[in-house]
DNA sequence: TCCTATGTTGTATG
DNA sequence: ACATACAACATAGG
């Protein structure tokens, strides 16, 4: 499910927790989670710790608690972090429980492809600090965005959006709202975009990472029904703007939907007043 | 049975 | 060295 926005909702979930002390610490065993890091050093960190903050960016979510121990969640393609009851019995796919007095906080992931890190130190750990900036921040510029298109001027733009090293927190939904927005084919090479369509995915890109945050963010509500996202895995699904059916096929390896003939193939030509005249 | 799924990563190839 | 493409990971539900 996770993608920006979802990850802020999420994050959240855990924070009448704030302020708790952690009495017992529950790992699945060999969790894959944890790709190798030592689950004896986590428990043990854990248990007694104080839960002081939490963070998300990107699709990252960072957990600080006393004793200079960082927890770093990533909820991959299923996970999701639930409060429950003191009482709560661990579930098949969970892979950290947390217990304080009054709560449990779960992370679960049936897929199993989320993660789980650790680390004790006064400072946040590197894999939290290296996160891009974020899309919403003023480093994320239009020449930003140019010059990595640029790079990877081969690539179809659809799977460019997807790189977290430029658009974190963009995933598969949020890069298909953007360029409906936006009327780029998702197709198209990332070297093809005119200085016009850079600014409009630049701009749209913001749009859609604030208004998600508003929406999907707060409660996981869905976006309103004027968005692409509603009618994107509806079967017979039509575009909002147009009424014209959606189209679905796997770009860069994911499965895509766009509006055809809005969002065109070929390099839009811009209308100016010199090439109506032209054409004239 | 077969297909799909809001993500990342390792590996092969250009 | 860099860019690109794609299988692999593991599980459930239609």
């Amino acid at each position: 499910m996770p993608e920006l926005a979802e990850v802020e909702y999420y994050r959240k979930r855990w924070d009448p927790a704030l302020g708790q002390t952690v009495a017992r610490v529950i790992l699945r065993p060999a969790s894959r989670l944890l790709r190798g890091a030592n689950p004896k050093h986590l428990s043990e960190a854990l248990t007694g710790a104080v839960l002081e903050s939490s963070a998300a960016a990107a699709k990252q979510m960072l957990f600080r608690f006393s004793g200079d121990a960082w927890l770093g969640i990533h909820l991959g393609m299923t996970g999701e972090l639930k409060l429950a009851a003191p009482e709560y019995l661990v579930g098949k796919h969970d892979h950290l429980v947390l217990f304080t007095a009054q709560h449990a906080l779960v992370f679960s992931d049936f897929r199993q492809f989320g993660r789980i890190q650790f680390s004790v130190g006064p400072e946040a750990p590197d894999w939290w600090t290296s996160i891009a900036p974020p899309v919403l921040s003023s480093e994320f510029t239009p020449e930003a965005v140019a010059g990595f298109l640029r790079r990877r001027q081969r690539a179809p733009i659809k799977a460019v959006l997807l790189m977290q090293e430029r658009f974190p927190g963009i995933g598969n939904w949020m890069a298909d709202e953007i360029l409906w927005r936006a009327e780029i084919h998702p197709k198209r090479p990332a070297g093809s975009l005119s200085p016009d369509e850079i600014q409009a995915l630049w701009r749209e890109a913001r749009w859609v990472c604030r208004e998600a945050l508003r929406t999907v963010g707060q409660d996981l509500r869905d976006p309103p029904r004027t968005w692409l996202f509603p009618h994107r895995w509806e079967n017979g699904g039509v575009c909002p703007k147009t009424g014209v059916p959606l189209v679905r096929e796997e770009i860069g390896g994911r499965t895509t939907c766009w509006s055809p003939g809005r969002q065109k193939l070929k390099p839009g030509k811009k209308s100016t007043r010199a090439s109506r005249s032209r054409a004239r």
